[in-house]
DNA sequence: AAACGGCACAACCGCCTTGGC
DNA sequence: AGCCAAGGCGGTTGTGCCGTT
């Protein structure tokens, strides 16, 4: 079908309240019609797209659905352990950021990397009773979380059966050791690296934020020292797939175990 | 087989910023 | 400098799917 000759209509312009505008899912049709128009007169200028694509949608709506939806670039599936790792990291320095966020993950969209955050990392919050912005929780992200992500990816792409975004994301980061990890791209770069306070990761790019332990000592997550009981009593049973890796880390038992130290006065 | 609940994701809403006039 | 429209962003809601009872 040609959208062209069915489905545009003549630039006048018209308010909303005049088109009566049409909301809830797109249908096939609508995308193709949408696409077609922005192949014709690119990105931007979202109103005049909504207006030339005889689409009875808004600009912000044309935008919105073409960003997180039609765009070719756009990915979608199972956030891969590395993503998983990267929006921790990222979540941590930025806060809710997305837009910020997704920059850093290509062919993610700001509102893929958020309902990730809503619906897996708040949940696991709620498991353990904490607020997601709260300290402990935080705390619990940077010293327990985000190490064990990092040893698994290490793992992973050691493994001759690594998954492909595994190994592509170990190409990337070069020279993969446990203890270290630069994860490089053109806007900037990630550098992970484990020593004796922990893993700690820092944007290359933006220094302004560093995951110094207020009192090292007290964070049971040295790889140094190899007691790594944090480690030992979360990781739990971890699965590479790129799935749901932290459903099986924070499983019943490890969640009691995080909880109880979350309690202990020398955590905080 | 039906009802229910939880989850994941798409889409909308409202506020803020920016740029043009 | 002030106004207005458009775009961008984060928060929230709606909806369909799937597993469980």
């Amino acid at each position: 079908m040609d959208v062209y000759e069915s489905g545009f209509v003549s630039e006048t312009p018209q308010s909303e309240e005049e088109m009566d505008v049409r909301k809830g899912p797109w249908t096939e049709e609508e995308d193709l019609t949408l696409k077609a128009c922005v192949n014709i007169h690119g990105e931007g200028r979202w109103n005049s797209v909504a207006r030339l694509s005889g689409l009875k949608r808004t600009g912000k709506s044309c935008r919105l659905r073409w960003l997180n939806y039609l765009r070719p670039e756009v990915r979608r599936g199972n956030i891969s352990l590395q993503e998983q790792l990267l929006i921790l990291q990222l979540h941590s320095r930025w806060g809710n950021r997305w837009s910020k966020i997704a920059q850093h993950l290509p062919g993610r969209t700001d509102n893929e990397i958020k309902n990730y955050w809503r619906t897996r990392v708040q949940k696991q919050a709620k498991q353990l009773k904490c607020d997601v912005n709260s300290k402990q929780f935080r705390d619990a992200m940077r010293y327990v979380w985000i190490p064990r992500l990092i040893e698994r990816i290490c793992a992973s792409s050691e493994s001759p059966s690594a998954q492909p975004s595994t190994t592509a994301f170990a190409d990337r980061i070069g020279n993969t050791t446990t203890d270290q990890i630069t994860y490089g791209n053109t806007s900037g770069s990630l550098q992970v690296s484990s020593d004796s306070q922990g893993a700690q990761v820092s944007s290359v790019s933006d220094q302004t934020d560093c995951y110094n332990p207020p009192h090292v000592s007290n964070y049971p997550n040295s790889t140094e020292t190899g007691s790594d009981l944090w480690s030992e009593n979360l990781a739990g049973t971890w699965n590479i797939d790129g799935g749901d890796s932290m459903e099986s880390v924070w499983n019943e038992e490890n969640i009691g175990f995080l909880r109880q130290q979350l309690c202990d006065d020398d955590f905080n």
